[in-house]
DNA sequence: GGGCCAGGCGCG
DNA sequence: AAAGCGCGCCTGGCCC
């Protein structure tokens, strides 16, 4: 390389026959070279561009590519993931109505699952649903969003939306290859202290089984079924139990002996099918649980997972997910995120006030006048998530008046989606429009043969789209400012020393191996996975990351984001 | 034997 | 007391 040659800041990546093409891009997105690199030379073409710093990747997909770097043990400092980007500016209210992205509806494919498996050639189906792989595809679309970014009416906030897409792109492929620690056999003694020892050959654990006969002698019948609801709900209404559904909440108020071992059942079958040892033989492998967590999944912007349940993972696990030796966890997560969202995005100096200190509940609870922090609690989420009935519904309106602000940003939400507008979160993540079907109800109900239920219909599906918004708003900017928070975690984390080989937690991979690094992450929480004598440092971190993401939102607005950080062996709660 | 739905329940 | 947001996954029961 010469000294003339400009350091790309952006390279753009396609496949071609096996070949990876290469772009070099500069600041302004003009093409200072490309090259073609095949396939056995791209990771250390990559690992070498990467080492030379400040570079760019712009790809199709983040695991399309990045899964095989990270194996390789390369890891990447920043992308522009053009699925994910495209999917926000299609959509966004803040990018001009007739924008071409919009109509460059190849990317609004799927993207690969995430599993680092082979590229699917067996069950694609042919061309369909396959998103552009090839150079000039990614071109032609990344000239398109970098347009779109810049003639949007607020560019830096979706300039730092997509950033921050892109980071948690790179994230969650990095927290399947580092896996949350994950102790087997931990694991095993939790479900034999619950369930019994695993039966040896299939059937039912032990303390199942006699659970089971408890119930049956309560029903006085010895084949009375148990999983199947319309079975066991005949066989509740034969001993007078008179209940609508078999769930737990309408069991627990009927006195019936048979109310508390069924509850007790049902608990244990839960665990047994969702989380037993099946679960584990086919989730955790090396001490690992590798979830494939599906960034922007959620319309709000929320993560999804695919396999393995890592969204629900029930506290009675907690013990099993256990540290290294010589490795601690730091388990963080912020208490009551969305209402410190929503005081900040509305400007709502009340509602900062009661969340600066250590109880926002009870604070809301004083200055609300409402009687005690369950209530004060009921109210907010009330309030966020659109109550009008119950308990929750009666207190809203008092904290309407307590907090006008705050109320009446969530207020307008919902008469936008009720109307069927549309709504956007803080950075500008814009709600889908209504469906047709919806769209199709409303037009019904002011027809002139309208019936009484087309308006009811069209009143109630109304409503139900206005709860939707309203918490859209407050839902997304939350998971808005997790992503900051985790891609500044990240960096800080990348910072950190690395220790010995000999201390390696060997099944983190070669990337994480060494160092601390997140390992797992729940909507408002992160564990992370550091080495005994970095644990102060990268809970630190955590805290400081939180502060950071903060203020990249708000910028000065006084809002806090407190956590709660443990450091432990176990992410069993203390 | 696979696809789809409802009920139920785990998580935030 | 059981309304009021967003998910994924398991089961039984139904369909083809």
């Amino acid at each position: 390389m010469t000294r003339a040659d400009p350091r790309p800041h952006w390279i753009v990546l396609g496949r071609d026959d096996g070949d990876t093409l290469w772009a070099s891009l500069d600041a302004t997105g003009a093409t200072i070279a490309t090259d073609r690199v095949r396939s056995a030379d791209l990771i250390a073409r990559i690992a070498h561009e990467e080492s030379l710093g400040s570079v760019r990747w712009v790809w199709s997909d983040t695991p399309a590519w990045y899964p095989s770097l990270l194996a390789a043990g390369v890891r990447i400092a920043r992308c522009h993931d053009l699925r994910l980007t495209h999917a926000i500016l299609r959509d966004s209210e803040l990018v001009s109505a007739g924008h071409p992205v919009r109509a460059a509806r190849a990317w609004d494919a799927a993207g690969v699952d995430g599993t680092d498996a082979a590229p699917a050639l067996f069950d694609l189906p042919s061309g369909a649903d396959a998103l552009p792989g090839d150079l000039d595809s990614a071109l032609a679309e990344f000239a398109r969003q970098r347009d779109a970014l810049d003639t949007a009416s607020d560019p830096g906030r979706l300039r730092l939306l997509t950033a921050a897409e892109s980071a948690g792109a790179l994230i969650a492929c990095e927290l399947r290859a580092a896996g949350l620690p994950w102790n087997a056999v931990e694991h095993d003694r939790i479900l034999t202290g619950m369930l019994g020892e695993r039966p040896a050959h299939g059937g039912l654990p032990a303390a199942i089984v006699a659970k089971a006969t408890e119930v049956r002698d309560a029903l006085g019948d010895p084949q009375a079924s148990l999983d199947s609801q319309p079975k066991l709900l005949r066989a509740l209404h034969r001993v007078g139990v008179n209940v609508e559904s078999t769930s737990r909440w309408e069991l627990r108020r009927h006195e019936h002996p048979v109310v508390v071992p069924l509850i007790e059942y049902k608990r244990m079958m839960r665990l047994l099918t969702a989380n037993g040892w099946s679960w584990l033989a086919e989730w955790v492998d090396d001490d690992r649980f590798r979830p494939v967590y599906v960034p922007a999944g959620v319309v709000t912007g929320r993560w999804a997972s695919s396999g393995g349940g890592a969204l629900q993972i029930p506290r009675q696990l907690r013990a099993a997910v256990r540290a290294d030796p010589g490795w601690k966890l730091i388990v963080a997560d912020v208490a009551q995120l969305e209402p410190r969202v929503l005081a900040a995005m509305s400007s709502d100096t009340a509602l900062a006030d009661a969340a600066r200190g250590a109880d926002l509940y009870g604070a809301i609870a004083e200055h609300g006048k409402l009687e005690g922090r369950e209530k004060a609690k009921l109210a907010l989420l009330g309030a966020m998530y659109g109550a009008t009935s119950g308990e929750s519904g009666r207190l809203v309106p008092q904290l309407r008046r307590t907090y006008p602000r705050a109320m009446k940003l969530v207020d307008d939400a919902a008469r936008i989606g009720e109307d069927g507008g549309v709504v956007s979160t803080w950075l500008g993540r814009t709600s889908p429009p209504p469906s047709r079907a919806w769209r199709d109800v409303q037009s019904g109900a002011t027809d002139d043969a309208a019936s009484a239920a087309d308006t009811d219909l069209a009143r109630r599906v109304g409503r139900d789209r206005g709860r939707f918004t309203r918490n859209f708003v407050v839902q997304g900017t939350a998971a808005e400012w997790a992503l900051a928070w985790m891609a500044e975690l990240r960096n800080r984390l990348a910072a950190m020393p690395v220790v010995a080989p000999e201390r390696a937690a060997r099944a983190s991979g070669p990337v994480f191996a060494r160092q601390a690094h997140l390992a797992f992450y729940l909507h408002d929480e992160v564990v992370v996975h550091a080495p005994a004598e970095h644990a102060d440092a990268a809970a630190d971190a955590i805290v400081e990351a939180a502060a950071s993401a903060g203020r990249l939102l708000f910028g000065g607005f006084p809002v806090d984001f407190r956590l709660d950080v443990h450091i432990a062996d176990s992410a069993e709660k203390a």
